[in-house]
DNA sequence: TTATTAACTTTGAATTACAAAGTACTTTGA
DNA sequence: TCAAAGTACTTTGTAATTCAAAGTTAATAA
């Protein structure tokens, strides 16, 4: 890898929508309001963040009851694995060529 | 570290200056051109982005005349280059977590 | 039936990013 | 000597991005 930083991912570089990928890769699903609070945001901005990684195709969402309140999961795609791990590999590879 | 997304360096998020200070922590100096040309960018929005990093007091500037042309060198200062490596710090450490 | 909760959407303001054009100064070429 | 060109900007204007607050809808709880 030449340039790691042309392999670098536009959406991923918002440390928000990153963290939004980081809890999606590791859990099996996550949900709005857990969201909210591990990430300390308004739903307002949440909301947009997770509108850009869903018109991305990195997340999925399924809306049902939970306790007999609504419930919106979300989840990472085969994509946003994808584009979340090429977008490490080009941080690992960045940090590989800083180092040496 | 427990949570690495609170370490990244907020004016190093972005690809821009990542990447300056990234060539100015390999080079001793870099000129306003060589930049320019390196990054592929417009010299109005290098300048603002270079100015962002000295009012960071990350980089240091010297004007002088090379070849009897005006010439501006771009050199890392020490708190650029802890900033640099806090900021790679926080990333290996985001990869390490994920990769476990 | 009023309040509350979830998960938004809308609105609006502030900040950021970017390129194009303009500028100041100098040097080189005709 | 005067025009053209180069360097390194600054200014200007526009577009995009980010964010929180307020408003919305639908459901449940008291």
């Amino acid at each position: 890898m030449k340039n790691p930083f042309e392999q670098l991912d536009k959406i991923l570089e918002h440390r928000l929508r990153l963290q939004i990928v980081s809890v999606l890769v590791a859990n099996e699903y996550y949900d709005f309001n857990a969201l909210k609070e591990l990430l300390d945001t308004s739903d307002g901005n949440l909301a947009t963040h997770l509108k850009a990684l869903e018109r991305e195709k990195y997340t999925s969402v399924s809306k049902s009851f939970v306790d007999r309140k609504p419930n919106t999961r979300y989840r990472i795609t085969e994509r946003g694995r994808t584009a979340f791990k090429k977008h490490l590999d080009a941080l690992e590879e960045l940090i590989k060529q800083q180092k040496k």
